[in-house]
DNA sequence: GTCTATACATGGATAGAC
DNA sequence: GTCTATCCATGTATAGAC
């Protein structure tokens, strides 16, 4: 079941720590729970890493790092914002299965009343923000959008969103579904607005400049 | 300091509790450290809760429906999308500064893995949820989106990501305000779609309809 | 590097005096 | 309704044997 029986300790302890975050959340994550799920002493914890505290940061490090690994050909890819939409709705479903976003709405929720966990959540969700800036950079330049939004602004919204969601899932699915659904749709609207003929771009880009101080 | 020193134990050991997911997290939430904040005895919480969960279930109620109740007005005065998002940029100032959406968050992440928390959480955000829908569903009707987009699905949405938006300020204060900016200017640009031509509006919405299965 | 044992702090919960 | 005292589980961290 443990991703390794044989790996080593380190390994078996960062994924112990990413699976007790998903399975008991940020309250009950302990060196003891920790260790439990790793089958490892819980002595370890701090011989490994000094802290429980210390721990919970490179995991979020190790996690993060081998998820966006692991999409970031894909994302690559990606050439229109409908695809855009269309890979965040299936990366949901494939990374709430695993738990993985879950991780990081604990870190964020331990990460806001200490420094350390504060510092590594802040790196592990800028490693996701920067293929989502690249990705939004290509898809919105070919846009009536490209002129007005700020990519590096909504890179951060999209992350910050996607765990809020998440965590929003946990307590009401319903809701959720239908809040993805509705963002899926809306995007599909802005999306569209990239097909309008020349003339009607014309009017649209008019108008937007004279409401934004693009 | 405490909002009202004569106050009856079980609003002071609410108050504390809210103070307390505030300030020191969810993780570090306890009947010791709620009723150390409410300055009243720790058997308390036992005697008048029953248990540290219910007392913080009660307690995400108790606090959304004061902090929902204070903006009911204001919210049902709000006629177009430009000035709900400065009220919500607004507003997230006033809460941030008061730590009250934070508190949503914590009990978010707690709720993950706690049935109980769970549906006192997703019923404090309903309560948002349904201010929130109300006032889409008015500001969207006049607007090309309108036919378009759900307000029930994007009310959930607004709420959830305010809350990530939030938790993510926790860690990375710079990266949210570019992100609300980014969303306060995309919103910026929705609504300056309201003010197309005659013409455009047509083409607009010609487009959407083709793009949508409105 | 890993385990056992242990210290000491904190947390949940109850009994009983006031 | 409130406080003191207390029990026991859990948690952090270290020392020392293997």
């Amino acid at each position: 079941m443990s991703p390794q029986a044989g790996a080593g300790t380190r390994e078996k302890l960062l994924d112990g720590a990413v699976r007790t975050l998903t399975e008991h959340g940020i309250a009950k994550t302990s060196a003891r729970t920790v260790a439990a799920a790793a089958g490892v002493n819980q002595a370890l914890v701090f011989y490994h890493f000094g802290s429980v505290d210390e721990l919970l940061s490179e995991a979020c490090r190790y996690a993060t790092e081998q998820r966006v690994g692991r999409y970031r050909e894909r994302l690559a890819a990606i050439s229109s914002l409908s695809e855009l939409l269309a890979f965040g709705r299936e990366m949901h479903e494939v990374e709430r299965e695993a738990g993985h976003v879950a991780v990081l709405g604990q870190l964020l929720a331990g990460a806001q009343t200490q420094p350390r966990l504060a510092a590594a959540t802040a790196a592990g969700l800028s490693l996701w923000v920067a293929e989502v800036e690249k990705v939004l950079v290509r898809v919105l330049a070919s846009t009536p959008l490209g002129e007005f939004a700020d990519p590096v602004g909504l890179a951060r919204a999209v992350a910050a969103s996607f765990v809020g969601i998440e965590l929003y899932e946990g307590v009401d699915q319903d809701g959720a579904l239908r809040a993805l659904d509705a963002l899926e749709q809306l995007g599909a609207v802005v999306a569209a607005l990239d097909d309008l003929g020349p003339v009607a771009q014309r009017a649209v880009r008019h108008r937007l400049r004279r409401a934004t101080r693009g």
